[in-house]
DNA sequence: TAGATTGTTAATCGATTAACAATC
DNA sequence: TAGATTGTTAATCGATTAACAATC
């Protein structure tokens, strides 16, 4: 156990172990080596103990994590012993698709409002939840204990929402318009843009690129 | 311009310089600095001029960079100037709505084949895309040159549409999936699973957590 | 005990940033 | 020319990996 400020990448990393860990959880699996946890998640396993050793000492030498443990110890430090709300902003298609997700975040958060700039939509449904006008957000995410907030509106427009919830003191944003916002320190923003990860696969593909030799050996 | 092997933090911001270059383009801006670049994208001037000379002498001294020149150079070294074609698997709400942003990859991407597991959806229409079964996926991949592959299925089925975009010869998957996918080296995936994007900023949210001090002293 | 595996330090590797000569 | 800005080298910073004593 340190006490040195965590890295993004660390941080980013600790989901990952969390959803396999659940896993094995549901397998009933008991306790997993970082060794197996490495091979699975592709990661070396000094990494995944030196990961999860700046926030405690949760393994037993000669034995591995007790799974259990692991999974209680990492939703703690995620913040996932209590529910969060999370707002979301946009109501088209990839909001829609992202609010029917919620029933697979069993993590503790949950889409508690959503909104929308198009009158047409406002007051219809999406799971269970009335969508309200982007005028109400800033009373509506101040008053609900909404703490993080997801983006989906189109690009133009996402700067001008991420204002407002700065405005009404959201902690956090996922933001899937291919913006970069600017937000005050303090608050958190993640890109969820999925045009840059997509268009920077291209760069591999073989064009006359030259690049290392690749054989098509297939792994079983 | 160096031959070293270019980093995939590198490549990853290219597609982050073209859509910002195209904006100035569309507002008639002829030349932009590095250090205005870093202003709008929140990145160091020097790294983006690092960035640009491993691929070329895009710039010039004194001036800057001439946004055109800069595009259609982008555009190259990102495979950019030719179609390339993507297969959807998986029809759900998500894949839908990534389909129905097929629109705005004016990038030379296309979808141009839609695949899903349930009978009811096969035969139907996403953005004028008949959606195939399964089945037929290694025939049409094969057939129809597509080179890269979105998997929107679930979990679980993940892995075994992965296993058969390889075989059919994809050259790179984008996985939706919160599955680390298994396939063999020269296959490129990116993941774009954004519940690890969300639940990590959970950890940011402070709830008492400038949390250098967490006491974890647990006796086992 | 013998084998396994952690937690942690040290070594390595890689990526970012600063600095500046070249030059438009 | 004077000011601006690149391309590139060197310095710095940070993250990953190797190695191993501790110990279950």
């Amino acid at each position: 156990m340190k006490s040195e400020k965590i890295s993004d990448a660390v941080v980013r990393r600790l989901p990952v172990y969390l959803r396999f860990l659940n896993e094995l959880s549901r397998r009933e699996v008991p306790t997993v080596s970082s060794q197996e946890l490495g091979q699975k998640l592709d990661l070396n396993p000094a990494q995944i103990r030196k990961d999860l050793a700046y926030f405690g000492d949760f393994g037993r030498k000669g034995i591995g994590y007790d799974v259990s443990y692991l999974i209680e110890k990492i939703r703690q430090i995620l913040n996932l012993d209590q529910q969060i709300n999370v707002a979301l902003i946009g109501a088209g298609n990839l909001g829609q698709a992202l609010s029917n997700y919620n029933a697979y975040l069993k993590d503790n958060m949950k889409i508690v409002a959503v909104f929308d700039a198009s009158p047409e939509k406002i007051g219809s449904q999406i799971n269970n939840i009335t969508i309200q006008p982007i005028e109400v957000l800033v009373d509506a995410v101040k008053g609900n204990h909404i703490r993080i907030g997801i983006i989906t509106v189109p690009d133009v427009e996402a700067q001008r929402v991420a204002d407002q919830l700065v405005a009404a003191g959201i902690e956090a944003i996922l933001n899937f318009a291919p913006t970069i916002l600017k937000v005050p320190a303090g608050v958190r923003v993640h890109a969820a843009d999925f045009t840059t990860d997509l268009i920077s696969l291209a760069y591999y593909l073989d064009g006359g690129k030259e690049r290392s030799e690749h054989d098509s050996k297939m792994v079983d």
